[in-house]
DNA sequence: GCATATGTGTTCGTTACCGAACATACAGAT
DNA sequence: ATCTGTATGTTCGGTAACGAACACATATGC
């Protein structure tokens, strides 16, 4: 799969993956790999053994839309890793990236919020793979358990600030505070220190011109804090990045640091 | 209370109304009055009733200060007329808005959503009256009651809505449309086609200058959309806004629409 | 090796919004 | 009737981001 599946900044026509959509690969997941996913990780043991016979682990490949917006969500999604991204896309074709997801959390939160869509879209922007359940499965477990409840719905607020503070940082900040900001989410949602990127992606994400994340994305090239080679952006200088940053990242990940449980031992 | 008690744009320090908060006026409320809120008045009667000796109708001056940023919450606040503004104040003292709650919902879904606070301020924009109810008596209920849980959840995936839609309205629209879609968006929680509210305190809810405001304003007093004086703007054309603002308004209000109760009747 | 697609660098004129400063107009108090 | 504060109108230079266009460089397939 290649990264033109994902529709380029003023494209008028999204397009989905329809052969990984309809037949994913799905194998039987051990109790283990559960835990690769945080939320997964924290349920309590009752019920992530009533979930496991229905867990799915699945391929998010790059592109991959999970949901469009309006869509019935038939599924939820738990990254156990790579990024997916919650997207608006207005009729003209402009889009502007709402907030993103990884291990930390799920996909698909409408289904217990009560809406079963929204109008946004959720795409993957960093290939992974993640579990999914099918929609009534965690309904019950939903309205069953409390411990589910209250995990998913402190997973949901945090989830509600970070897209606060996207709207606070599309109002206030510049271009390059965003960049480092996106950057930042992002690697903190992967393994390593490597982003596969395009500049053209993430402009998309930010809603911005391709030039401009080119301009940005110089700028901290020259500072010595990333280096990247056609869509392979590695991070050489974390703290640097945290020095550019707006304050909107630090908002963001403190309230995931107080609202989620602890991340597992690596 | 005069109006500058809310922190005008750039201001570096937030004030509170600190005699309203600590002593709010307070009656006893009738079950017919609680209809007023479209939340309380859709409650199932058993939920309400348990609810009736601990709803206090408290007064929502214009600038009071429901919950400052990272407060813990001590109540929910349901009005049943005015707008209640989610505002995110920065270090630096520039501002803009998340969201608006009128008699539609609730200001406080930190509580139940498991965080008990939220990195933004709760002000009161256009001065109303509302209930408010202890944090522990609303959290018993939300365990307690599917309905109403189910309730909340689906007010707080509207307000969501609303907070992604600022999001991608803060990056791509102008801010003629912004000022268009925040007439509309208040004008749908007054009763009248009256707003009692300032060009300066317009600019700051939308986090832009006084004087952007000011132009836009002029303008639609030109196309003999709007007329104001010192303060109160006169709607005079509905449907002439609604052709000049952008998308996210209908957005919001369709998922509005579907998500929650239907309005009673007036 | 060559063609082609994709990713990045650079430029240029335009525009929306910014911050600052100041002018005018109306409202309420004395 | 005047004073004073508040709300709105207007101007001006600066700047960040825009859209368009094009150059160049590196992959990939033939």
């Amino acid at each position: 799969m290649s990264v033109t599946s994902i529709p380029p900044h003023k494209s008028k026509k999204p397009v989905s993956d329809k052969s990984a959509h309809s037949h994913p690969k799905s194998v039987v997941p051990s109790s283990h790999e559960t835990k690769l996913n945080r939320l997964l990780g924290s349920l309590p043991d009752e019920d992530l053994k009533l979930w496991l016979p229905d867990l799915e682990l699945i391929e998010l490949p790059l592109g991959k839309v999970l949901y469009e917006s309006g869509d019935i969500e038939k599924y939820v999604y738990f990254p156990t890793s790579g990024i997916v991204s919650l997207l608006y896309v207005m009729k003209n074709g402009d889009a502007a990236e709402i907030a993103i997801t990884g291990n930390e959390g799920m996909v698909g939160i409408s289904l217990f919020m009560g809406g079963n869509s929204t109008p946004s879209r959720a795409v993957v922007q960093s290939a992974g793979r993640g579990y999914r359940l099918k929609a009534q499965i965690m309904k019950e477990a939903f309205d069953r358990s409390g411990p589910v409840t209250h995990l998913l719905l402190r997973f949901t607020q945090a989830l509600i600030t970070q897209m606060s503070q996207t709207a606070v940082c599309n109002r206030h900040h510049s271009l390059d505070e965003q960049l480092c900001r996106w950057l930042l989410l992002s690697l903190d949602r992967l393994p390593g220190s490597e982003l596969v990127m395009t500049q053209e992606l993430i402009a998309n994400m930010l809603g911005v011109r391709r030039q401009g994340v080119t301009e940005g994305a110089l700028k901290l090239q020259e500072a010595g804090l990333i280096r990247y080679v056609r869509g392979r952006i590695t991070i050489l200088d974390r703290m640097g990045l945290e020095a550019r940053v707006c304050e909107c990242y630090a908002v963001v990940r403190d309230e995931y640091d107080r609202l989620l449980p602890k991340e597992l031992a690596a």
